[in-house]
This record gives C-alpha cells, sequence and structure tokens, in this order.
DNA sequence: TAGATTGTTAATCGATTAACAATC
DNA sequence: TAGATTGTTAATCGATTAACAATC
C-alpha cells in the first residue's frame, strides 16, 4: 500500500527482545520519571528569572504539590548533584535538565498530515519550547501543499523520501487520518526516521528499534470522563 | 488575580484524603486500562464494520500487539461477560465500552484560550470522536472574540461566568498560554467545573475534588527525545 | 555543633503477567 | 468429548514512598 519502493524492506515483525536489548531497558529512565522532568524545568526557569541561585527538593515539591523525595530521585537521574541544605544550583541544574531532555539541541522532526492538528503543533512550537523543531510538513491534499503555517511550508507528501535523503531527520510526527497511519509509518521507517511521534488512534505496527510515543486525544479524555463518572 | 468575584470562595489547599474518599478511589479503575480502553473501541468499530459478530481478547490482543490476558482484564472492567471459546460479542462490547468510557452521552465542555491549540481541538472535534463536545470558546483577545472554529464561536472571557451558570457545564479544557493557567483554572472552578483537562505547562493547584487530567505536549516530547538519545 | 537536605537502601503499593480452574 | 477462551487468583515486576545514614 506504501506509495514507495523501500530502499531495503525492513522486517515489521514483533520478535522476542533479545539479551541486549533488554539490559539497555533496564537501564532506563521510568517513563513517569521522564514525563515529569519538564515541568520541573519550566518551573525552574521561572525560578531563575526570580532571580533564586540555589533550589531545593523540598521547595520545588511544595511548589508543583509533590513528594519532595520523588522529586531528589527523579533529578539524580540527570547526573546532577546537590548540596545537603542548600540542594542544587539553579542554573547547573537547568542545564542539566536541558542536557538530559535534549531541550537545548535542534532535534529535527518532519510533520506528515497538516489538518487541524498537525497545523496547530506547527503554529504551536513557535511559541512554545516543545525541544524539537518541524522543519518540513508534508500533506497529500494539494489545497495544504503550498501552505504557509508557523512558518514552515506544506509539502507534497512525494517529496518526503528525497528531502529525507537529504536532510537525515530521525523524529516523525504523525498527524495523519488513522486509516493513514500504518502506512505512512512505514514511509516514515524507510525513509531512515528513528522516532515517530504518533497523535493518531492507529496502534502501530513497526520493528522493535522503532521508538513510538503514542499520543492519543481520546486516551486521555476517556480517562477525565471515566473520573467524572466516577465522582458522581 | 481572578477577573471574577467567586460566589463562595474555594478553598484551595491540599487536604489529606478522608477514608470515603480513599475507598472510592480504591475501587478506581486504573489509569493505564483506561488509557487503554478507547484503542480496543477504535479497532471494534472497525472490526464490526467488516461483519465480524464476536471477537476474542487473543485475536484483540494479536492485532493490537499488546497481551492477550491484559487484554481480558481490561475488559472485565466494564462489566462484559464474554463466552469462553466463543469471546465477545462485538455489538455488545462496542456499547459497553461507550458505556463505560460517556463516550455515547454528549459531554459538553468549554474551552478558554482560542489560540493554536485550542483552534485545533475545536476543529479536530467536527471529524474526531473525543467523546466530548465544544459548546463555547472563550478568549480575552479581542482578535479571536466572534471567529467561528470548527462551528463554535469564540466568545469574550468575561463572558463565561453568566454562561457557565446558565448551561451547567462540568468540564473545561485549558489552552491558555502557561502564565494565566492558574487564575483561569480557578474561574473555571468558580463557575461550577468539575474536571479540566489541562494542556498548558502550569502544575494547577485546585480542591481535591477537582479532576484534572494533565496533557502536556512537552512530557510526550520529553519520553521521546530521551528514549532517542537512549538508542543512540 | 545542630539541623536541614541529599542520596541510597528498604518497604510498600499498584499494575502486569502467569497459572489455572471453570465453562461453553 | 476435546479444546479454546474466559475469568479469577497468585506471582512478578516496577514505581513510589518511607527510613535513615551521610554531609554540608
Amino acid at each position: 500500500m506504501s506509495i514507495f519502493e523501500p530502499k531495503s524492506k525492513v522486517e515489521f515483525q514483533q520478535k522476542k527482545m533479545g539479551n541486549s536489548e533488554v539490559d539497555k531497558k533496564n537501564n532506563q529512565v521510568p517513563e513517569p520519571t521522564l514525563r515529569r522532568l519538564p515541568g520541573y524545568l519550566f518551573f525552574l526557569q521561572k525560578i531563575k528569572e526570580e532571580g533564586m541561585l540555589n533550589i531545593s527538593a523540598p521547595v520545588i515539591g511544595k511548589s508543583l504539590n509533590c513528594d519532595p523525595t520523588q522529586v531528589v530521585k527523579d533529578l539524580s537521574f540527570t547526573g546532577i548533584k546537590g548540596k545537603p541544605k542548600v540542594g542544587y544550583n539553579t542554573y547547573e541544574l537547568i542545564h542539566a535538565l536541558e542536557e538530559f531532555l535534549g531541550f537545548n539541541r535542534t532535534n529535527e522532526a518532519f510533520l506528515v498530515g497538516a489538518g487541524n492538528l498537525g497545523s496547530a503543533l506547527m503554529a504551536y512550537q513557535k511559541h512554545q519550547s516543545l525541544g524539537l523543531k518541524i522543519i518540513a510538513a508534508f500533506d497529500v491534499d494539494n489545497n495544504k501543499v503550498g501552505q504557509l503555517i508557523g512558518g514552515i511550508y506544506v509539502l507534497d507528501y512525494n517529496k518526503l523520501f528525497h528531502l529525507a535523503d537529504r536532510l537525515n531527520v530521525k523524529i516523525g510526527i504523525l498527524t495523519t487520518p488513522n486509516h493513514a497511519a500504518q502506512d505512512v509509518a512505514e514511509d516514515l521507517v524507510n525513509c531512515g526516521i528513528k522516532a515517530i511521534w504518533n497523535f493518531t488512534s492507529a496502534n502501530l505496527v513497526l520493528p522493535a528499534k522503532i521508538i513510538v510515543q503514542n499520543t492519543s486525544m481520546s486516551s486521555y479524555a476517556a480517562v477525565l470522563l471515566r473520573r467524572l463518572t466516577d465522582s458522581e
């Protein structure tokens, strides 16, 4: 179904992880921790503007309404060292978080599907620090091709393969309709993309080495709606 | 800082949960389960269109690339009963999921902040089943007020309190800039909102009974970027 | 020195996975 | 009946929380 003839056909199988992959996984920072780190970073940037040179885990915990022990543990993953009684150097901590999360690098990404959500992300990144930079967007719809959204041109989907070859982009953002998601994801993988931020509701089946971050709006809506029902 | 004089000032404290609240919490469906349920629902709707009258957990598991035991456990929370060797009746299962998630009800929501992300969600809901219906959007920016986005009018933020009084809306979607988030959230609570879908990076401090679903884009970007670094 | 905070190790809690009996 | 699948109970795994020693 793909529009491309892949250079080297990747295998779309669900293989069990080998031992080296298990080892790598075991060393990984827990996902809940990673999700909390940007929150610390935003808070610290505010704190820094207020001129505070040091910050302790209990103060962060009080402000962000979370457990100080957890703050200490979360921050320890970045490799930063604090001083008893003093806390952490604000500047060093910000730097460590940015470094660890990759927010200080330029993480270039392609976006496929310049619909509502896709357009929003393109416009959004101009104002909000997402940690990544969309350098080109693609769509099959001729009405969308040529448009400039958030400073990014929407290109014809056929140009994806050629451009990927030249630019060596590693991240793909998937904001297509659900039915196109699997095919586009496979195209992205064949273009050399290593990580896919999937905003569709489709369950992507891709090689194990490809990193997939699912961010389906309806999942979060489901949690909200059910909790509301529970509370009634 | 609020633009409103609240009718009855709510207390913004972090109180420990009483026993009845603990009990309620203990009976709650795990959040990971809730996040998976919409995925099952979308898959089942596709299956139903293909004319399959029954579906088993192993088949769902294979298609969605997850453990069949987990599928059985997840589905059991909806109260549905399956038949050994046969599986579940497709139609009944879809109905049970929609009922359980509240996707078959009309869950009316207010949206505050008609910027990029807010506009996207307004346009998005026309095409995608989010399980909720935005009935009005609010913004302080006069350039945005009066605009029609995705069939929804953007109203002046000052009208929020009056309209909430009349319409008895329970869900608020927060897509303002970070610095305005806490104040707007408090306004929403004072308007009678029970659940807030928070797309900002602000950590909201609200009464314990208010349901807050945080969906900050940078959290998910952080997970993606770090996993990419890990894999290199 | 005294006390607050870090950082590590142990205990708890909750979700996932495995085992297995019930049953269609 | 035999075998596949449900549904429940137990074991495992991982994250959070608690305890406490180290230290500035």
